[in-house]
DNA sequence: AAAGTAATTAGAAAATCTTCTAAATAGGTT
DNA sequence: AACCTATTTAGAAGATTTTCTAATTACTTT
């Protein structure tokens, strides 16, 4: 179920998480591939992983002992709604 | 100067902040106003109204011994375009 | 000038977040 | 089954954030 705007603004807060945000852009990428992006541990990018996860921000597929991460847009575009409203957009 | 990116998305990373930003949607109001919106001391919105200005999400103008605060809705753009690129808009 | 009102700053406590190491899980291969 | 590779989980250390109280600044009014 669909995680609260407020834990979605968290989650785009973080420098690496939105990193690995434009990283999954073109395509998914394993967790590992994610990682060698990184100068951190795999646990850490785990860590972020999940909150993006929790976030809804991205989705997660299975194959052999890899794990993908897909951008979900339809989260961004939500984030966006809101922010349109701000600006006054009616 | 116009500050970060990074620290724009902090800025919005707060619910209180955020709530602010939409009390200000209307017109601007002073920290006083702003503060009587919230269970929490002056002193406390005057450290969330410190950080929005300094995100450049607010403008403040001295009236008096008041202080208001309005809403630049310019950033709030700026955060808007880069979710759009990310969602893939070209 | 003294007193009052609005807001900010300083400093500290508490809560939350980020990162690491080490251990555990899960699946694939020999 | 034993071993290897990819990833996650647990637990702790360190850093950052949020909030408060008390003190200070700034401007107004008497």
């Amino acid at each position: 179920m669909r995680m609260s705007f407020a834990e979605t603004f968290k989650a785009l807060s973080d420098p690496v998480r939105r990193e690995i945000l434009v990283l999954l852009k073109g395509a998914p990428l394993s967790a590992g591939e994610i990682g060698s992006h990184f100068d951190m541990t795999g646990a850490t990018i785990s860590y972020h992983l999940s909150i993006l996860k929790k976030a809804d921000l991205v989705w997660e597929t299975k194959v052999k002992n890899y794990v993908y991460y897909e951008l979900n847009t339809s989260v961004v575009e939500e984030i966006m709604l809101w922010l349109s409203d701000l600006k006054g957009d009616k």
